[in-house]
DNA sequence: GGGTTATGTTGGCCTAGCCAACGTTGGTCA
DNA sequence: TGACCAACGTTGGCTAGGCCAACATAACCC
């Protein structure tokens, strides 16, 4: 079998983190899509965001989830036809749209919830929980220095 | 400042190694753009593969890299019409592009890999050389675990 | 009260990953 | 040998994601 060899990556890349954490992503990616429809994804995120911060705007969703507004207002879009979320314009501040979870988006976060973790465990199935829980925090430590959103 | 609150992305993403890996990508995007052409990278790729395994096919550059064949046909296009590269038909396997790193291709990898080791450098520049060292074993015992290619 | 800033929204661009289909070529096996 | 099957390169297209520009509205600041 020359398999393994020609699977192989170059070394150059095998040093790059930039590559690996590309890799990660797009295994992430297929893994996910054998699960679920891929835009769940993003609807995890804002359902999250939401679950956790209440009802919050479309632009502090941006910022804390590290989207631009008009992929926020996509999402917002989606989930808002399907029933998950209540948008409103903010009494006190009326450029802003405020939006606040369901109990549809409740239960539609719980079942991408279930999902997402099984996904999790695939994606780390080569790794002791250790080793997930060290990579999660070595990930994590990497992302604090740098910003969420570009500019 | 409510900056570092506002900022902070809900827990359940935070949990997610899938997440982590999308944001590290991104921002490595980030970086590599303020540096270089973003389709700089899948040259890079490409010219590694080639300087490593000498001269190949398309079909197995693309298994190295776990790349589609046709994006590792419009990439060679690009080195080629750059003059990087050389390709021709195989004369034992005449369906085979055989490709051939240049002189121009090698420099053209030594003058990327210079500014890549930057977008290292920067992309980690919250880790110590043993923490990246780390999590980059990590990411690699992680992705052994996965194919390249999806079929 | 005038300029600046934030917000939502629309529209668009590019990269990346993927799939389908086609013609050509090589291999298999009946 | 001939007929099917697999691999390859190539073209074309689809989706998701990240990003930027522009616009109107609304709030803020001095």
């Amino acid at each position: 079998m020359s398999d393994d060899s020609a699977i192989n990556p170059p070394a150059r890349l095998r040093a790059l983190i930039s590559w690996q954490a590309s890799k990660v992503n797009t295994v992430g990616s297929r893994l996910t899509a054998a699960r679920m429809p891929l835009t769940a994804r993003a609807d995890f995120a804002v359902l999250a965001a939401l679950e956790e911060g209440g009802t919050i705007s479309q632009a502090d969703l941006g910022r804390r989830l590290g989207l631009d507004r008009n992929d926020v207002n996509s999402v917002v879009n989606r989930l808002h036809e399907g029933g998950y979320l209540r948008r409103e314009t903010d009494p006190t501040d009326r450029r802003r749209n405020i939006v606040t979870l369901l109990d549809a988006g409740r239960t539609y976060l719980e079942d991408l919830q279930s999902l997402t973790e099984i996904v999790q465990a695939e994606l780390a199935a080569n790794l002791t929980a250790a080793e997930a829980e060290q990579l999660r925090a070595l990930l994590a430590k990497l992302l604090q220095a740098h910003p969420a959103l570009p500019s």
